[in-house]
DNA sequence: CCAATAGTGTCTGTGAGACAGTATAAG
DNA sequence: CTTATACTGTCTCACAGACACTATTGG
């Protein structure tokens, strides 16, 4: 930022840019779950979180890839309601859980001009997606790991590997915020390394005290399953009977049973919803 | 949100006004701690909420009080940076703790055009204020109650009272998510009414998981005080003991002792950094 | 001595972590 | 019968909630 001498030639500087206009975007981090195959017949399905990126036609960051986004309309249009013209026309859905993430704003994250970009994340189950969107493609989160501060995080899909390495630093004033920065990425647009583990963070951290999880899960359920999604979010195990005890109030059983798999069959569960 | 019947017709709209610009600004939410006045020696001082606000000089709403806030100059400036600058006049303070809050973007939330704001949340000790800033004044927040997702919030500084109620909605696809919606509101102009619940809030929801209290604190503390600090944040009493348990990894005992109370006198403690 | 607060000891109940055990489908 | 998972019983330990008790100042 521009250092000012006085308080007149700030205010000169100031009045006359002050009213100068910018562009607005809403980028969304997609977050499904998606199963992994299996050889064994008898085993369950391992699963991985996963996230839609869309490949750049045009430039800045032709050939790479980047979040579902686009410029919001300032006559008409919310940056949420931005949001959600860009998942309809991505994923064909509607009433997907949409949440507000963080606005990004570096004075050169676009190479082009200055746009603001306000990211949100949607949590969809992927079993309610139908049509494939061209030029997007799910990329699973097949590993995610932080040591010293230094996240690493490589994404797939069927042709191609994503990694980016981020470092988080310790902020002035506080010691528990960090800022994060971007030290490897070889195929990522814009500063959207940052977004994704921003977004990941988020549900990370909201998973234990709110039922957003629910929002990755079709309608029934097991209760592995449903540990399998939090056990992928948190990236770690979980003790069976400890999960059962935590989320016994916020499902209910039903008669059905998931059969067919070799084993033993589970009961097939249902969101609980509004019980304290 | 405009509805479109084909695709031409959207793109066409779409193009021609998504280049469309816009203004941004920052707000600020600053929070610091008040101590009452008390008429007994030997009583300690009651301690509350207190958040800055500006009296608008300025159509539109002239004449109601606003947070601290100013426009993005978009060429060379962060929204943080924005903030600070704005931190920087409002308090003559700088290194202060500032975190992004939320972007508030309501098409008619400026009636003169549409502007977009990121709201900060600051912290700061209020100790460390020196000089009145002319227009803006501290106003304590003196009740925060929450009766069936209805909030009823009363500021108060040496002359005014400012009142309103939000509505917290329940959101569709999610039981944890709510929207706000402005009820009551005789004097505070723009949304920030909503900005200012939003912001107590996010500190509410952070303050045991993160050492963010430390900043509204002076560098030397008694344990009251900081357990005052905490019930006034969470709006409700903290048993001693089990308070002290729990924060007795963050602090570090002085030899120096807080004297002249009236009473037994009680040891000044300080932030111990950087502890698991 | 009194009023008011500072600071500590300890009981109790809850609930997570841990591990072991029993149950049941497909092949 | 085997394999793999489903599901449950129960012990232990940590820790928050609660209450009572002692300590210490200014006036």
């Amino acid at each position: 930022m521009k250092e000012y001498k006085t308080e007149e030639e700030f205010l000169k500087d100031y009045d006359s840019s002050m009213f100068e206009k910018l562009s607005m975007t809403a980028d969304i981090l997609i977050i499904s779950i998606s199963n992994e195959e299996v050889s064994n017949y008898r085993k369950n399905a391992n699963k991985r979180m996963s996230v839609l990126l869309v490949k750049r036609e045009d430039y800045p960051y032709k050939g790479k890839w980047c979040l579902p986004g686009g410029f919001l309309n300032p006559k008409e249009e919310t940056l949420e309601e931005c949001a959600k013209r860009i998942l309809k026309k991505e994923t064909n859905l509607s009433n997907i859980y949409l949440e507000q993430l963080y606005t990004f704003d570096g004075v050169k994250r676009d190479p082009r001009m200055r746009v603001v970009s306000t990211a949100f994340v949607a949590l969809v189950d992927k079993a309610k997606l139908t049509e494939k969107v061209e030029n997007a493609s799910w990329f699973d989160v097949i590993s995610l790991e932080e040591k010293n501060n230094l996240v690493t995080m490589v994404l797939k899909n069927e042709n191609e590997t994503i990694h980016f390495k981020i470092q988080k630093v310790l902020r002035e004033k506080t010691t528990d915020r960090y800022q994060f920065i971007s030290k490897e990425n070889n195929s990522l647009a814009f500063d959207h390394n940052l977004v994704i583990l921003t977004g990941i963070e988020r549900i990370r951290s909201k998973i234990n005290y709110t039922d957003i999880v629910f929002n990755l899960l079709p309608e029934f359920f097991t209760l592995k399953e449903l540990q399998q999604v939090y056990e992928v979010i948190l990236n770690k195990k979980l003790l069976d009977p400890a999960f059962r005890r935590i989320i016994a109030d916020k499902v209910e059983k039903t008669e059905q049973r998931k059969t067919g798999e070799g084993h033993r069959p589970s009961y097939l569960f249902r969101y609980k919803k509004y019980e304290k």
